[in-house]
DNA sequence: TTCCCTACTATTGGATCCAATACGGCTAGA
DNA sequence: TCTAGCCGTATTGGATCCAATAGTAGGGAA
């Protein structure tokens, strides 16, 4: 998102990046220990760069480190999932306003078509990457520095929980979702900001709510369960 | 504020406390760079902790790491401060809200204290120093994970610009602000929440427009100036 | 005189080795 | 049989050495 993509060079960087994509998609699951010298072998460098691109994936909230003790991925319980939800539903509506005069006509013509393929589509994984992807380029307008990355922040460590609740609301759930999106699509092509800010904090709110009434989602004792 | 405090035995934690401090401190002015020898030799340490140190404070968002080139004390341009505003705007309510119901007398009884002494005060850095414990005890209610630290950083990463306004404005341009942590108190004694929140969100905000209108706090041409 | 190319040096990034810590199992005593 | 204390091993943290990068200064050609 910010340094990454121009000179892919840096041993670190790679490895860190790998790491999220794997986070992100699912593979490694909330709790989950990492080892170093796992982590080194499997890209076939030293451990130097991977405790650093442990650090970068702490700053970004994927993983937990403890001293002396080694790294978790990220595990969040239902209380701390809500906090994020209610931090979201404050900061992206804002991250909106900035961004919805900025946007151009071409990447609102690519929102509506996200907006309905979502709502054509049945699966699952594709409901999410299109999910997010039509968040994230509603938010493509505002020339911000350190908010967008915030926002960024917030949907990856909520990103596990969001596939597992979506899975639990099957297909027949996602009607509000949709309904939202088209909501928030008209409010940005009139150019009603104030309009687009209330949709959007309702449909978060809406999904922490539905959240809440899963709690099955989340682990029962929050301590660290190693292995 | 989460690992450190306990067992300060780690190296790499040592250093990024101590930097911190001097950073917050107004040591390490926005711009300065920080070269991996010299913080190691100051500390008698090697640079392996040093980097991890970087790191950790990169995370903090006080430092600024730019791959195979270096370090430098992060500065923030007049437009990425006012966004850091904005989004306390819309955070520190919120934690505030979160707090309000657990605040105990004995904290509530400190509060008053300090906004009394803050008023008595005519010294620039007591005055940070006070309005900042002032600001952080009121949210010490909130039984938040991750919000938390949230405002904590956005505390920090400002915290250079705070000194260099108050600087500005001397010792008059103050009494607004005093007016409203009072106001701020009453509503916490009378738990209105809705009401907490709307004058530390007036709160914020005046302090945002009153920076604004001091550009020369900050760097004319952003670009990293070294050394 | 100015611009570009090359080589040098200062500084960061990575690998390897050694030290310190933490956890688990074992033994001994009550 | 249960508990407390000790010790051994696995894993992380730190130091040192080597490699790679970038920024700079100097020289040569137009």
């Amino acid at each position: 998102m910010s340094v990454s993509s121009e000179s892919e060079l840096a041993t670190s960087h790679r490895i860190a990046a790998a790491l999220k994509e794997d986070i992100l998609a699912g593979k490694y699951p909330p709790g989950v220990r990492l080892r170093q010298e796992d982590v080194a072998d499997q890209f076939g460098a030293s451990r130097s760069p991977v405790r650093e691109a442990f650090r970068m994936l702490e700053a970004d909230g994927l993983v937990n480190l403890v001293a002396h003790t080694g790294a978790w991925i990220a595990q969040l319980s239902l209380a701390e999932c809500e906090e994020m939800y209610q931090i979201r539903e404050r900061i992206e509506p804002l991250l909106l306003r900035l961004s919805i005069p900025h946007l151009t006509k071409n990447k609102i013509d690519q929102l509506a078509e996200l907006a309905d393929k979502m709502e054509k589509n049945r699966e699952i994984e594709v409901f999410l990457k299109l999910d997010r992807e039509f968040h994230l380029l509603s938010y493509a307008g505002a020339e911000t520095a350190l908010l967008g990355e915030m926002v960024h922040r917030l949907w990856n460590t909520t990103q596990h929980y969001r596939r597992a609740y979506t899975r639990l609301l099957a297909n027949d759930g996602f009607k509000p979702a949709h309904y939202e999106h088209h909501l928030l699509l008209s409010a940005i092509l009139k150019n009603d900001v104030d309009d687009a800010e209330r949709v959007l904090f309702g449909h978060i709110r809406r999904t922490r709510l539905e959240l809440a009434q899963h709690p099955n989602v989340f682990p029962e004792n929050k301590n660290k369960q190693k292995y």
